[in-house]
DNA sequence: TTGCCTGCAAAGACTTTGCAGAGTT
DNA sequence: AACTCTGCAAAGTCTTTGCAGGCAA
């Protein structure tokens, strides 16, 4: 999955990446392709997925695969944990540090070979605490 | 997304129930529609979607939504974290307790109110830290 | 100039849904 | 008998891919 050849900086690769990385939503593919539009209004979503594997592949972005089947992206790839709004929707980047002693934990005691480890918490945002309805309807585990 | 009225227990839903939970390898839906398909031939894929939904729903199984946009199933609906192997991409449960305080952490901390969390550790399983290829070639984060 | 990149459209993979008949309670 | 459930097929959603021309290096 990760290739040899040299990456050339395109315009829609510069723009795609540029936007990812001014959006704190971790936006799936389709946000990205609207805000892109705004910038290259004839840009195709299939150069957006495109562009998105590809810098993912290399480590500029990150692919997030998580919540329901739509993927997100984000342009911080430190590692770090995830909130998730079971209401909203959105997902916000948690603030703890990664524990790597809890992976370390792991890989002593599973036989696995750990090489990383995310978290997702699940919760009700700010907004949507203070916006009556707490009845979160559907969430995964 | 959950129902009101009574669930009755169909041939089907029992075969798809009890084949689940006779798997610990955390199935897709066609994996286990393979499964189900040898005790009741005729059966159909989307029946097994509807029933794996409705049973996600009403807490009999869980669903999870983990690593590429294919979901997986599980019978075990304690609360537990998993380990995925980024070469083969079975699931295995993990062995550490679900880890309140890094919960209440965030919860306090975040703005957030935390629910739950869920976690995955990536990693080289057993079977295939033994098998030479030690160059798992892609995964999540 | 080379050959990676792009837009377009079509194909693919996975999941959901409408319908009419079947089966559970 | 009442009403949910099933199988089938078609439709839907998200993502990938083939192709011919375009553009970065």
């Amino acid at each position: 999955m990760k290739s040899d050849y040299p990456m050339r900086m395109t315009r829609q690769r510069r723009v795609i990446l540029d936007e990812l990385r001014k959006m704190h939503t971790h936006p799936t593919a389709d946000e990205l392709y609207q805000g892109v539009r705004r910038r290259i209004p004839s840009i195709s979503l299939a150069t957006v997925y495109r562009n998105l594997k590809l810098l993912a592949s290399t480590g500029f972005i990150t692919e997030m695969q998580t919540v329901g089947a739509q993927r997100r992206y984000e342009g911080n790839v430190d590692n770090h944990y995830h909130l998730m709004c079971v209401a909203c929707g959105r997902v916000d980047d948690a603030t703890v540090p990664p524990d790597h002693d809890l992976q370390e934990a792991v890989d002593r005691t599973t036989g696995y070979k750990i090489l990383s480890h995310r978290i997702e918490f699940l919760g009700v945002c700010p907004e949507c605490s203070k916006t009556s309805a707490n009845h979160p309807s559907d969430s995964g585990i």
